[in-house]
RNA sequence: UCCGGGCUGGGGUAAUGGUUAUCCUUCAGGCUUGUGGAGCCUGAGACGCGGAUUCGAUUUCCGCGCCCGGACCCA
């Protein structure tokens, strides 16, 4: 039979062994952001177009899955949710107690071409916490994400966060010459690792700065010491910068994740959308090329949106590059099926058989039994593929005896047990306890 | 939107301008209403879509779709 419908590229199916994986990465996440006391909220998937285009300009509509809905209304499917949750802080917010601190699971969609660890529909767990400039909030969105990551098994030695803060460039370039494109002298040094050091200094010099100032810019970018900042230039907002971003990373020292933390002075993230803090993970051992994912500080867009002025911090976590990670460090959920109990009938056992497997159900555990009238070995082979760790046999010769079979799926042995006390109260009965 | 490489049963593949498209695996059933991961038997299942050239196209050409990777972008 062909295939009568083709995907839609960019958008993906998940069947039941993947999804297990993913299910158990996600509920990881969740569980960690849960301790952290971030609370999860539900979303809509379209919003008005217009929410975006004032968040990032006209050009963004091509990026986005936009339409006319019937009643005339411009809308689109979310690209991300930070303009949502702004919206939602907006419409609530005398009636939130701060910090506000928020996250969810879902999909997002963006109309660009697919590559490695990007989709068209993707997912991201975006936590973000408003009502708080205090260091110890950026601090906390670091050692909540230092704590999912190691949860999910991977260790200092497979990522790091690259930190920075939007000032240090922008008081940076403040201090050459107030004619500096600072939007794109700040893309540019997005691609400093990218391109050719040339090009590099090329771009630097288009958006303003002389050769001599691209070269000096450059240098002091390259320094880990957050000191040779302070002793080229007093410029407030750069001292200010790195007073702050240096306030963040002794807040993630008290919170054990320091050790994730390195400065990198040319992580930008992207457009003007952050005002404080920024970071990003990358793979540490390089081969996931592009950062894992990334957060900061956006003290502004609450107020952009027609709310009282509230600070802001927030990471997204997207889940298909995070995946590459935890497949490359080795630590990615097993994609098989189990299943705790298969109760295979003998000739006319379903009664009984029934009884059996809805207790075990009622136990908590999953339980499959033939609903196709399978032969004893066609059950047996199912039983199998579905990775069944224990069969009880329901059969009419048992049950002349009062009795059930009880077989392990590894070793292959098998033993009986009492019908009238099987299965038990509690517990998970496995055959070790007839054996 | 642009560039490169792909597309043959569910998965992996072979061959071919001309008869019934190869093999492995998988799936379903049976041998086997009382034993799965071994074997045997039977069955199911494919040339991505459209157009052109041709007596004839899965094969050649063009367009499109989808997949993989890259550029741009990355909120």
């Amino acid at each position: 039979m062909s295939r009568m419908y083709e995907n839609i590229k960019g958008f993906r199916d998940f069947y039941p062994e993947g999804m297990g994986a993913r299910r158990s990465v996600i509920d990881t996440l969740e569980r960690v952001a849960r301790r952290y006391g971030f609370r999860e909220v539900g979303t809509p998937a379209l919003e008005r177009t217009q929410l975006y285009i004032d968040k990032s300009g006209e050009e963004i509509v091509e990026e986005l899955y936009s339409f006319t809905d019937q009643g005339g209304r411009e809308l689109a499917l979310t690209p991300e949710l930070t303009p949502t949750v702004a919206r939602m802080v907006v419409a609530k917010q005398q009636a939130l107690t701060k910090p506000i601190k928020w996250f969810s699971t879902r999909p997002f969609w963006r109309y660009e071409e697919p590559q490695q660890g990007r989709f068209r529909e993707f997912y991201q767990t975006n936590i973000d916490c408003f009502g708080s400039s205090d260091p110890a909030a950026d601090a906390e969105i670091l050692a909540f994400t230092a704590d999912a990551l190691t949860e999910l098994g991977l260790t200092g030695e497979e990522f790091e966060f690259r930190v920075s803060h939007r000032d240090i460039l922008g008081g940076l370039l403040e201090t050459f010459d107030a004619d500096v494109d600072v939007a794109r002298a700040i893309r540019a040094v997005d691609k400093r690792e990218k391109i050719e050091r040339t090009a590099y200094y090329d771009l630097l010099v288009e958006s303003g700065l002389t050769d001599a100032q691209a070269r000096t810019f450059d240098e002091l970018l390259s320094a880990d010491d957050l000191s040779e900042l302070t002793s080229f230039s007093d410029n407030e907002r750069l001292t200010d910068a790195v007073t702050n971003l240096r306030a963040v990373l002794a807040a993630t020292e008290d919170f054990g994740a320091r050790e994730y933390c390195t400065i990198s002075l040319d992580t930008a993230r992207g457009l003007d959308y952050y005002t404080g803090t920024v970071f990003e993970c990358f793979d540490s051992t390089g081969d996931v090329s592009r950062s894992v994912f990334g957060g900061g500080r956006y003290d502004e867009l609450i107020e952009e949106y027609g709310g009282q002025p509230t600070p802001a911090v927030g990471v997204a976590l997207g889940h298909s590059t995070l995946s590459l990670l935890l497949e490359r460090a080795g630590v990615w959920p097993e994609e098989s099926l189990t299943t705790d109990y298969y109760v295979l009938q003998v000739g006319e056992t379903r009664g009984v058989a029934a009884e059996i497997v809805q207790s075990l159900r009622g136990l908590g555990h999953t339980v499959e039994t033939d609903v196709s009238g399978r032969s004893f070995g066609a059950q047996m082979g199912y039983a199998d593929s579905i990775n069944a760790q224990t069969v009880i046999i329901v059969g009419e010769q048992d049950l002349e005896s009062d009795q059930v079979t009880i077989k392990d799926m590894q070793s292959g042995e098998q033993t009986t047990a009492p019908l009238d006390s099987f299965p038990p109260e509690q517990g998970r009965p496995t055959y070790d306890d007839y054996a």
